[in-house]
DNA sequence: TGTACATCAGTGAACGCGCGTTCACTGATGTAC
DNA sequence: TGTACATCAGTGAACGCGCGTTCACTGATGTAC
């Protein structure tokens, strides 16, 4: 699976639709999405998210506590994208894991630029309390442990020096994560940013990282 | 000024209060500020502002435009503290620019940890559009400018390469505000979060920066 | 195989909510003569 | 110095809004006998 992989679903038109859905909580979570992507999250609301799915806007407490318990299953469905995609990165056994690392900094990076409102809800604890959804934890932990591995593998090829690799994680996570948040909000001063070849910056960042892992 | 002083104003009582309020503008900001450190973003609403400012909850509307103009000016107040705080640290002439750039940091981190909700209005795109609000940008730019200059003499101490020094302060402000935003929402796995040393860590990601200036 | 019944998914009307915002107003201030 | 008037800050009642959520319901499904 790619973090750019289209995955709308087929409009169910009114004349195939059941009364039972079969599976409205996938249906509601990419309806959800959907409305992300398009309309931010000024335009999530249950209500939108329920008619977008085809369903009466009262279906959805058939399978979600409340508002934020959706949140939740978007953001979770977020970090299953970013970990699918870091195995896909592990998995490519023909490149250093520096190259590898650096890739998945662009990837990260232009996730987050391509779905800012993805990024929103799964960062900003504004919209989500990660403290009452375990699997949304699991989910966020599964990714940074990919991360980790790659880290360690980095270590593996002496890349980087023998050290704790979650510390390394903790910084190359920041760094591209700092970078990606003040892309993404144009916090960057704005004649900067209109100059700026962003990936040359995502490279000379990951450089930055890169050669401070070699101590 | 500094990072972490404390701006509360003495209320003003029903017997002394007048008709006019002199600098309802400034009052409205800093109760905004106010709700915002006590209630976080969610308690911020232009009534409870008026409500503290002891006002009418009509009344903000003779000095903004509508409640996004008001939270502008709130994150403007921001950018101010940062600035003032690094036009402070570029004042101790008597350090060598590496330890102040590293102080820099742990006071970024640390202003963002102690006032997260303060960061949130800076920072989160949901809340604010910059486009609209000129003298924010240039009040971020301010700030900006002079974590540029301090870089800048980074270089001339040769503790980094002559390069561009705004990449420098991009990559710089990267890091630190990744590392910020990430322990701010306890993006980091709790079970690392809960044994990790937060100022440890900010030295930690501020060497990997300052080795990654040296080339 | 057929019937009775429990179970559960989805419906649609209704509610309450506090919010942002508007408006006609009133009170205070300052300035021109 | 005193008066008339324009200006502007603050008031309080009112509105509309779409939202999240609840509730009694109905339709579909599957299982026990």
């Amino acid at each position: 699976m790619n973090l750019n992989e289209d995955r709308t679903l087929p409009e169910v038109t009114q004349a195939t639709k059941p009364y039972h859905h079969g599976d409205l909580w996938q249906a509601l979570v990419r309806a959800g999405i959907e409305i992300l992507r398009a309309d931010g999250v000024h335009g999530l609301t249950l209500r939108a998210v329920a008619r977008r799915a085809g369903v009466s806007h009262a279906a959805p407490y058939r399978h979600f506590a409340d508002k934020e318990a959706l949140l939740a299953a978007i953001a979770e469905d977020g970090y299953h994208l970013l970990a699918s995609d870091l195995a896909d990165l592990l998995a490519m056994r023909q490149q250093t894991a520096t190259d590898l690392l650096r890739l998945a900094g662009h990837r990260y990076v232009q996730f987050v630029l391509a779905n800012p409102d993805d990024v929103r809800v799964m960062f900003s604890g504004m919209l989500v309390d990660y403290d009452k959804y375990p699997d949304l934890c699991a989910a966020s932990n599964a990714a940074f442990v990919l991360l980790v591995e790659l880290i360690t593998r980095l270590q593996a090829e002496h890349a980087a020096i023998q050290e704790d690799p979650y510390r390394q994680a903790l910084a190359a996570w920041s760094m591209m994560h700092g970078l990606a948040s003040l892309l993404m909000e144009q916090s960057f001063p704005p004649e900067i940013q209109a100059i700026m070849d962003v990936d040359a910056l995502i490279d000379y960042c990951a450089g930055i990282v890169m050669r401070g892992f070699r101590g």
